[in-house]
DNA sequence: GAGCACTGC
């Protein structure tokens, strides 16, 4: 009986929304063994029964309840809508290219819904801007006469509109990246439709590879890539060969004219630039009424252009700058409807994120900046390049959706003839720390196996490892640690993220997670091109003369204590008059407030005290280590690996030039620039850096006073010396050296203060051959250092190298033998013939006096030889000359050389010298 | 003395 029933309700699993299937298969399974086994199934098969009921009745109403979508026939998508739903059907990945006008956006997901997807699971449509996630939301979900939020969901950051009903759920690609770490099989979904793949950024990249490696595991999933017809065959081939249909796209021709700059080296054609542009704006001009848009490569070109046209234009002209920092008003300009000619001169934002509307003609400068991280010096760059011959026709595209258009190319047909086909993804050319990190937390094996679309160079996944090794996020086999797990739940850069675990230790969470938020969106103030001077003195208002991080905390404070007490207009009004824009102090206020939740839910304690300014910057250098810098000269700070940087002229510390700094951020543009800046105490970053700094030690000798061998210790990150002249025991560093320098000058030298008898003994031994080698003018009576060395090294265990551990070691050796330690005379004397020391008498008698002799051999020296000391008493009855007899020892030497010094006619009647010298010494001193 | 464009647990 339990069998049978058991068998009637396995295929009801299968008629369940996916999410909930794998559990209630795993019910099913365990009953069935519980039946086998004989034991009482009856209670958990009637909830079982129950629960697929409910169930399959909850499927069954949503395949009621599916839309049945109407077309507007004349998009080309709809028009071969019976082949793609064929197509569909028949393969689990199909890549559908077309370009814009050919409706495969908004047309794809209703062609789904037609064939019942999105009722097992949602259909999820990616999109890579939130405003493009919005808008079309808005529109498909118009165009099946519903609502946002209902048969058609909305998801992204800080909106979440998708609900009981919703069959199709639009987002951007970032949530869908997220949401793989709650639902690794994505089983929330049936259908994906990839948009814009084109565009290869790190995110569809990333969930390609991440699909790629789903879809076994889940071969009821139907996956539908979109793409401009730029590559499609690289994603047919990713997906085993999946099939390519190439929809035609609904636009206008567009004719290309080169007009490339005169002048053959870069600086004619730097000068020739501006004439280029005014010359090809008037050529347009002849061709009739319409609006141009100019592409250029960033801000600064845009103000020079926006200047010579005005210069040449007559006044019905109007020239609209257009770039994604501008303040939103001043964006929204170029859909305010005009009169007259329009010339909006526009950074990249135009040529995918924002289309501006009535666009006749086009004039491309062929250039852009394009963001390139090198490993090298782990700075981002953002050199301006020549585009590919993808986005130069891309950028001609943007005319030809009205009527027929006219693009201008600033440049040679051969110069675009021989440009790269296409764009590099975004992959090849950013640092990879996030999306290692990312790859870590969901398990999803070793970076150099994942199947991406392009796989990034070995040099870069190195990078990106090592960077998560300075954060602490992996250890030194690259395996995720509990700091990486912690750093992989929250939706920020690494470094940002380390900022706010280290906050927790400082105690300064609340200050760091405003300032951690602020770093993560685009920076609030404002700075019109024509305002620039009253902004910064708005500004300044908030500006903390040591640091532009605390500077961002002010602004939060100061807009926050406004939003307390004004109205929504009246808070608007004050951003406006401060340069401040609204919508991102609204988005900073956002991320703030996710950023509190998540470390919250981590089990992080906000500070209920206000924070130290020092405990937040080390919170902040906690994860920014690898951006300290260091003033090297006027201008120039060295920062890691020996890196030139400037600071950036928005800085406050661009005057101040503090000795040391640290940066939120290092791009290269025209010059390498540290920006986002603050003080730091070099002293801080070795206790945050442990594992990462390095230690030199020079100078090792011994110390007296402190008992120990002492060495200077040099600690640098990096190369940077955040350390230097530190007074450090030596001994434990390195032992082995350290004894040595402990028995030669603390032992052999007697340096050692000690109440060992063996050391009085030993330096009174030593001194007694030193004056014995003083009288006989000789060098080599006294054993050699070495020998002495060798004597307490014989004796001396190893590791002993500073006074506490010899005297204890001596006081038991001692006990065995008190004289363990004791030179013996012999030993010390190197020669063995004994000096006899009547011949260099320790006093001269002479006339009954007593006369003491100091000897010294230091050939220079004004006392070198024997020194008499005579009582001032007796001088007068001395004479000179008897002194020339100095003493026996000595006077052979000195006959020697005054034969030697006698004129060669004489001299030559004593030959062999050193004989008649040694004969004349038996002559009397006389009295 | 001045930077392309996006995304998020």
């Amino acid at each position: 009986m339990p069998v049978a029933e058991l068998d009637r309700l396995e295929p009801l699993i299968d008629l369940c929304p996916l999410q909930l299937r794998p559990l209630l298969r795993k019910r099913w399974q365990g009953l069935r063994r519980r039946a086998r086994a004989a034991q009482p199934v009856d209670r958990g098969l009637r909830a079982l029964a129950r629960d697929l009921e409910t169930a399959t009745t909850r499927r069954a109403a949503r395949l009621a309840a599916l839309p049945s979508p109407e077309y507007a026939l004349a998009l080309p998508v709809v028009a071969r809508r019976a082949e793609l739903r064929a197509a569909i059907a028949a393969h689990p990945v199909i890549i559908v290219c077309g370009e814009t006008g050919s409706g495969k956006t908004t047309q794809l997901p209703k062609i789904c819904l037609e064939l019942g997807r999105g009722v097992d699971g949602l259909i999820g449509h990616t999109q890579p801007r939130r405003i493009a996630a919005r808008s079309l939301a808005a529109r498909v979900a118009e165009e099946l006469h519903s609502r946002v939020g209902q048969a058609v969901g909305c998801k992204m950051r800080f909106h979440d509109q998708v609900g009981e009903q919703t069959f199709l759920k639009i987002m951007t690609d970032g949530i869908l990246l997220a949401e793989t770490q709650g639902d690794p099989d994505l089983l929330q979904y049936d259908t994906f439709i990839i948009d814009e793949a084109h565009e290869r950024s790190l995110n569809v990249d990333f969930l390609l590879g991440y699909l790629k490696q789903l879809l076994p595991r889940r071969p009821d999933l139907k996956l539908i890539i979109t793409s401009a017809t730029i590559d499609p065959e690289r994603f047919s081939r990713h997906f085993s060969n999946a099939p390519v249909i190439e929809v035609s796209g609904r636009t206008y021709p567009v004719e290309l004219r080169y007009r490339p700059l005169r002048g053959d080296d870069e600086e004619d054609q730097d000068r020739d630039r501006g004439q280029a542009l005014l010359d090809a704006v008037d050529e347009l001009a002849r061709e009739g009424d319409g609006d141009v848009l100019v592409f250029l490569s960033g801000e600064r070109d845009i103000r020079e252009a926006a200047e010579l046209l005005r210069k040449h234009h007559p006044p019905h002209t109007e020239v609209l700058p257009l770039y994604a920092r501008l303040s939103a008003s001043q964006q929204q300009a170029v859909f305010r409807p005009h009169r007259g000619r329009r010339i909006v001169l526009a950074t990249n934002v135009a040529e995918t994120s924002l289309t501006v509307p009535g666009i006749r003609y086009v004039v491309d400068t062929g250039l852009a900046r394009l963001s390139r991280y090198s490993y090298r010096s782990k700075v981002q760059r953002l050199p301006i390049e020549k585009i590919s011959r993808a986005a130069a026709d891309q950028r001609a595209g943007r005319c030809g959706r009205v009527a027929a258009g006219i693009c201008i190319r600033l440049y040679s047909e051969e110069d675009f003839a021989a440009r790269p086909a296409f764009t590099e993804p975004e992959i090849l050319r950013t640092n990879l720390a996030a999306v290692i990190l990312q790859m870590s937390a969901l398990g999803l094996g070793a970076v150099e196996d994942f199947p991406f679309v392009e796989a990034p160079d070995a040099r870069f996944v190195r990078d990106g490892f090592k960077l998560l090794q300075e954060l602490g996020a992996v250890d030194e086999g690259q395996r995720l640690t509990e700091r990486g797990r912690q750093l992989a739940r929250l939706p920020v850069d690494p470094r940002i993220g380390r900022m706010i675990l280290a906050a927790r230790e400082e105690l300064c969470l609340r200050e760091v997670l405003v300032i951690a938020a602020a770093l993560s969106v685009q920076d609030p103030r404002e700075r019109p091109l024509d305002k620039a001077q009253a902004a910064d003195e708005k500004h300044r208002l908030f500006a903390v003369p040591y640091s532009d991080f605390l500077g961002y905390l002010n602004l939060w404070n100061a807009y926050h204590e406004q939003a307390r007490h004004l109205s929504q207009n009246k808070l608007r009004k004050w951003c406006q008059q401060h340069f401040i824009s609204y919508v991102r102090m609204r988005e900073w206020h956002e991320v703030e407030r996710q950023l509190q939740r998540l470390v919250t839910d981590m089990g992080l304690r906000l500070n209920q005290e206000e924070a130290e300014p020092d405990a937040i910057h080390r919170a902040l250098l906690s994860g920014l280590l690898g951006n300290i810098a260091m003033k090297t000269a006027e201008r120039e700070y060295t920062g890691a690996r020996n890196l030139k940087l400037e600071l950036f002229p928005g800085s406050v510390l661009v005057k101040k030039r503090p000795q040391w700094i640290m940066a939120a951020e290092l791009v290269e543009t025209g010059k390498r620039y540290a920006r986002t800046l603050a003080v730091v105490e070099p002293r801080w970053v070795e206790p945050l850096a442990a594992g990462l700094v390095k230690r030199s030690h020079g100078e090792p000798h011994w110390e007296k006073r402190a008992g120990q061998v002492v060495a200077r210790e040099r600690v640098t990150l990096y190369g940077l010396p955040v350390v230097t002249q530190r007074r450090v025991n030596y001994g434990p560093i390195d032992p082995v050296l350290s004894r040595e320098l402990f028995i030669r000058e603390a032992l052999v030298a007697g340096q050692l203060g000690t109440p060992g008898r063996f050391m009085t003994h030993n330096r009174a031994l030593v001194a007694e051959v030193l004056e014995l080698e003083a009288r006989a003018r000789r060098r080599d009576l006294l054993v050699s250092e070495e020998e002495l060395y060798a004597f307490y090294d014989a004796r001396l265990p190893a590791g002993i190298h500073d006074q506490v551990a010899f005297e204890h070691w001596r006081k038991q050796a001692e006990r065995e033998d008190p004289r363990c330690l004791y030179f013996a005379r012999e030993a010390l004397l190197a020669q063995e013939e004994a000096i006899d020391t009547r011949q260099f008498p320790a006093q001269l008698e002479w006339q009954g006096l007593r006369l003491p002799v100091r000897y010294r051999f230091e050939p220079g020296e004004e006392d070198d030889g024997m020194t008499v000391t005579v009582p001032l008493a007796a001088l007068n009855q001395l004479r000179p000359a008897s002194f020339e007899w100095l003493v026996p020892g000595l006077l052979e030497e000195k006959l020697t050389l005054l034969i030697k010094s006698l004129p060669k006619q004489q001299r030559r009647h004593f030959v062999p010298v050193p004989e008649f010298a040694g004969q004349s010494l038996g002559a009397q001193r006389p009295e």
